[in-house]
Parts: structure tokens; sequence; C-alpha cells
DNA sequence: CTCATAACATTACGGGGCGTAACGTAATAT
DNA sequence: ATATTACGTTACGCCCCGTAATGTTATGAG
């Protein structure tokens, strides 16, 4: 047990340059193993001892290349989220609905009842929170930012905007739909948003807002006055 | 052990005609530490049995009343959701302001690190899952459900509108934030995602649909010619 | 070749929490 | 008085986590 500083040589990425080398075939068939285990029993029901059997490793092998369930899970689900295509066609609607289904894609690769407790999971440690968020999360939401982003440029969506609101308007409709399943989320749905948030929902939004202030005298007390 | 039939006079609410009764205080007491428990801890680190020392209560009294953790906490969550009210002003802006808020403070009755690992244990099951919706997923909704439909009678509100699309894009994106917690949901915040939905983010959303058409021909092939 | 190092499989362990059982006692209906 | 059920106490079986111990095997350094 030599003392070596900090860096733990068990980590996964880090090889020490002495002593028998890892055999690289077992974590992949571990990500695998894992892989199948989640699509099968979901998170919550999947056991360190199944996926070891499955994999035909063992569990200190697993425990050898990552320090808990968690970070073998997020590793497992990374590798089936490739990296997210962000289409330019000059077309806002068209591209805001390719982007929009981007993040459905990626819900669907992930099978309900495995995003949600793993969440609830990392959400404890700060550390494991953030491989969550940097992993899962931002991707997909990057990639319709972007978008967001040129079609502001373009002139398309109001320069005023609160890009953040925007997106989260979008991204959330998703994520709701694919964690309750009160509902599907097809591409005539998603098309639906998108023509929603950009066109808007009133039948004559000035006379709402003009409404509005008169009860109100100033509509920053919209919530106060109920 | 006697077979009494299917009826389990164990559980909350059916009481025998015989026997010993059992004590109310108990019932009480012990949804109380729940309650403080989860503010706490959270649902994950919850365990009964630090509910049964808080309350001065046992294991086996609890587990005489409810079947399991879960229900336990959706009992006890469920005394925290009064009654939804739902504002009718004939304001829309307003009305669906205060509504939105309605989901906030819900939300916020409710600590992060509760809701979403307890929705995770409950999805396994279909009875524990159907409690959780109907108890803590359903009311507010309903509450804005009722007053998107008041503002379409009105005239605000498009009457082709998708009512349940749009209900999940206001309700989700207060859900979302609170379950991520990487940007906040403030009153402003609201009133802008209202505003948002309901007069549309495009500078002139009708040239967008125009030049949609021109490029693709036929607007529900937006999808698929990325 | 020899030695240090570390991965490998196997086995076992400590720990925590769930949900239940066993037992004696207390309270209520008939 | 008797049946029935709640109560507290205690203990149990179960499952799974994450780790430790042990002997073996593969590699780099000298």
């Amino acid at each position: 047990m030599g003392r070596l500083g900090l860096v733990q040589p068990r980590q996964e990425g880090r090889a020490p340059r002495t002593g028998r080398p890892r055999d690289p075939q077992i974590g992949r068939t571990v990500l695998d193993a894992t892989l199948a285990v989640l699509d099968e029993a979901g998170y919550t029901r999947l056991t360190i001892e199944e996926v070891a059997r499955r994999a035909g490793a063992t569990k200190p092998a697993i425990y050898r290349r990552w320090p808990d369930r968690r970070r073998l899970v997020l590793a497992a689900l990374a590798t089936r989220l490739g990296t997210a295509r962000t289409p330019d066609t000059g077309c806002t609607l068209c591209d805001l609905n390719e982007g929009i289904n981007v993040f459905v894609a990626a819900f669907r690769r992930i099978r309900p009842g495995v995003l949600e407790p793993l969440f609830a999971d990392c959400a404890a440690e700060p550390e494991a929170r953030e491989t969550f968020m940097t992993t899962l999360f931002d991707p997909p939401r990057a990639a319709v930012a972007e978008m967001i982003e040129r079609a502001v440029a373009r002139g398309d969506l109001r320069a005023d905007l609160d890009r953040e609101l925007v997106l989260d308007m979008l991204g959330s409709l998703v994520h709701y739909r694919a964690l309750f399943g009160h509902a599907p989320i097809t591409g005539d749905q998603v098309e639906s948003a998108v023509e929603a948030v950009l066109g808007g929902i009133a039948t004559d939004y000035p006379a709402l807002l003009a409404h509005s202030r008169e009860v109100a005298g100033d509509p920053r007390t919209h919530a106060a006055h109920g």
C-alpha cells in the first residue's frame, strides 16, 4: 500500500507504468453489460453483481475501474450519446424542429426508469452531480442553444430574448413528458411546440397586454393581485 | 392468522370493528416526523427507523399503517398540498401568471431531493405510480388547465389550441428548473415565460412559416430534411 | 533471471436498511 | 371471560453495497 499521493491509480483513464496492465476487454464488456441491465431492469434494480455476472467479470474488477454504481452507469450511458449534430440550414423552423428532435432522440436512447433515479442518486454528491450534468444534461442543450443563437443572429428571433428561458421551455417539455409518460412526444407535437413558442398562442397578444396594464397599472404586479 | 379475505385491515383508513383501536396520535406524529426528516435529509436518506425514533413510535406501528416507505412519504406530502385555488379575474395574463405560481409554490413546499427519487421509486409499481400522479402531479396541473380553458372560452387564446401541450409547456418549465436547479424560477421569469408563450418569440412568425414552406414544400416534413 | 508492482478471480466480510416475525402486554368489543 | 387487535421490544432474514484477503498471472525495471 504505497502512498502515491492523491491521484488514485485505480480510476479509469490513468494506468500505472508498472505491474500487470488492465485487460481492456473487461472495461468494454462491463459497459455493454451495464447498458443491457439498465434496459431490462432500470437503474434501481441494477446490481453490480448482475453486471459482473453478465460481463463474465468480477466485482473487484469493476470497482477497480469505477468508484461506484453512479459512475459506472454514467460512463455506460455516455457511450450512447454520440456527439450532437446541429443542423444549420438557414430555416429557423426547420432547424429548431430538428434540434428538439435531438433532445427527443437522446431521451429515447435511455429507457424510462433510468435517468431519474440516477440523477436522484448523483444529486447527493456534488462531483457526481457535476458529471451527470456535463455528460447527460448539457450536450443536447448546447445543440439547441446554438441554433437559437443563430436564429437570433439571423434576426428571426427577437434580440431581447431570454435565451436560457426559451431553451428551457423547449427542453423541459421533452424531459417532462419522457419522465411522467402522461403524453407522448411525437414529431408533430414537437412541431406544435416550436410553432407555439415562435408564433404565440394568443389571438391578440397586444390587446391582452393592454388589458393587463389597465387592470394592474403595472404589468410587474401581475403575480401579486390574485 | 385468520384468512379474512383480500381487504387488509392493516391499512390506513379501514379499522376493524373489534380489538384494541389504533392510537390516532401515532399516525399524526409519524406524518409530522416524516416531513421533518424529508426536509432535513431528503427522500433517499429517510429511514423508517429514524422516523419512528423522532415520532416516539416504532417500526411495526408504522408498517401497520402504511405498507412501505413510498406510501408513507406520499401520505406525508399530501398533507402539505392544500387545495389549489384558481384565480378568475378575467385578465388572462394575470390569471396565468398567478396560476403558474401555484406550480411554483407547490414545488417550493417540497425540498429538492424529495420528489425525484420518490417518483423513481414509485414508478416501478403501477399502484404507487398512480397514487403519486393523483396526489402530487395532477392537482396543480388541473388548476392551470382550468385557467387555460377559461381563457380559450373568453376568446383570449386561439380556439385550435392543443391545451395539453400548452399546459405542459408551462408546467414542465417549473418542474425542470426545480429539478435540475441550473436556473432559478422567479416571479419575473414566470411572467416572461407566459409572455413568450402568449406573444411568441419570433420577430415575424408568418414570414418564418412562409420561408419554411418554400424550403420544404410541406411544413410536415420539417423533421425529415435535416 | 529476479524482483517489484498491479491486475486478475475467488471468497469472504462488515455494514446498513427494508420489511416481517415473535412475544408479552394493553385496550376494546361481545 | 374471551376473542381480537394495537402496542413496544427485540430479533431476524434478506439484499446489496463497497472492501479486504489471498493466491495467481502478466508486465516493466534492474
